[in-house]
DNA sequence: CTCCTTACTTTGATTAGTCAAAATAAACGT
DNA sequence: ACGTTTATTTTGACTAATCAAAGTAAGGAG
């Protein structure tokens, strides 16, 4: 049985890898979970010993299908329960990424399918992330953002993929959730602004590194 | 903040000690967490220092106020995720306590406190074990037993203090579940029977030890 | 091509939790 | 009171995960 450091190694590498085919390198993936570049080397090379990732010394390393299978569960663990959090126990959008952290080490993949379909089989969790499905499918299509977007297209929010309280809490306040329509009114690469407008809302400005983290689609 | 090895330490040493005063021995201890005794001993002495319990050397420890306070948190969410698993997730009686067993130490107290709200207060879990209140209190009565009750008398089940999935199994196959009514029909010290009957059912017959862990009242 | 920067790896030490096995203390029977 | 049994404690060693700091490689800048 893979320990939580481990799924927690192996989540992260697959969230870096937007897909799973680059290479994640060493030093990004010590900066995600929280811990010094030296031990992610030892870790990683044990985790190669195991068969979960393949390590490219001095380049980065990739998870090997059956690293990606692991990491494939826990997410959607993680994402599962966050929208348990949300649509169940009503608990703030802002919060439930932490507490999902601890839960999706904890759970059982009998407890997982029944809360699977205690919730009806969701395609998303609360902040528009896809959760993985039961056989390890992922939906890894790539949106447009609020900074790489048409100027004056009508959009439809999809997803937020900053999942810090801080950046949840202002595009909650800000009426930006997912499924909520909006347009960019406005974007100034040299103030590195943009603006966005609701339907029925005041103009509202953002930093582009902010933007991007919203993705859109055109407006059905 | 306390590990998940430290909770479990604490949580044993309340249900050991029925209630919190007498000493648990070391030996007790080692057995129910499935470690050696050693172990025990170098573990408790750190427990001592953190001011968890009070170790009384070659004599056995014994829980602190903070301690128990610990511990009964800790019952609390065994016990509250217990009833989740077989209310909501119409989970088995008897695969329940594995799985509390985990996640007992990834529930945050706001997760807690909402699934509590959730389940609507319940004042026992599944098999009938009280549930430590927010406040720490904890229902300590002494119940009797189909081991030690007043043959003939009709009685109501009210938990059951084995949970073992195979004695849970038996006891739901046999329908002597939390609330049902039973009386004892015969009790044989010598050989060592218990003959149990359900007001509509055929008699039952099962051990004393058996018979003991199962608790009851006069019917109402 | 050489030096420098930056990322990565190595090394040695630390902490939490554990076991095996030897040492000790208390309790017990005769 | 003496030796034996049994529970407990000690000791030394091990694993997983980590850090600090020293060492190494690879890719630019000049």
């Amino acid at each position: 049985m893979a320990t939580s450091t481990v799924e927690n190694y192996l989540k992260h590498m697959l969230l870096l890898s937007e897909g799973g085919e680059e290479l994640v390198s060493m030093g990004a993936l010590a900066e995600a979970l929280a811990v010094v570049p030296g031990t992610v080397t030892t870790m990683v090379k044990a985790l190669a010993d195991s068969g979960h990732v393949e390590h490219r010394p001095r380049q980065g390393v990739r998870l090997t299908p059956a690293g990606r299978r692991v990491a494939l569960n826990v997410l959607r663990k993680h994402r599962l329960v966050e929208c348990f959090l949300v649509n169940v126990l009503k608990m703030d959008w802002a919060a439930v990424d932490t507490e999902a952290e601890q839960l999706e080490h904890a759970i059982s993949d009998e407890v997982l399918d029944r809360l699977d379909a205690l919730l009806g089989h969701p395609e998303t969790d609360p902040h528009g992330d896809p959760i993985p499905s039961r056989q390890g499918k992922l939906d890894s299509q790539v949106y447009a953002t609020l900074a790489t977007c048409v100027v004056e297209k009508p959009l439809r929010i999809i997803r937020i993929t900053d999942q810090s309280a801080e950046f949840l809490l202002f595009v909650e306040q800000n009426g930006l959730l997912p499924g909520e329509s909006v347009r960019v009114t406005e974007r100034n690469l040299a103030s590195g602004l943009v603006t966005a407008k609701k339907t029925a809302g005041r103009p509202l400005a953002l930093s582009l590194a902010a933007a991007g983290k919203i993705l859109i689609q055109p407006a059905r």
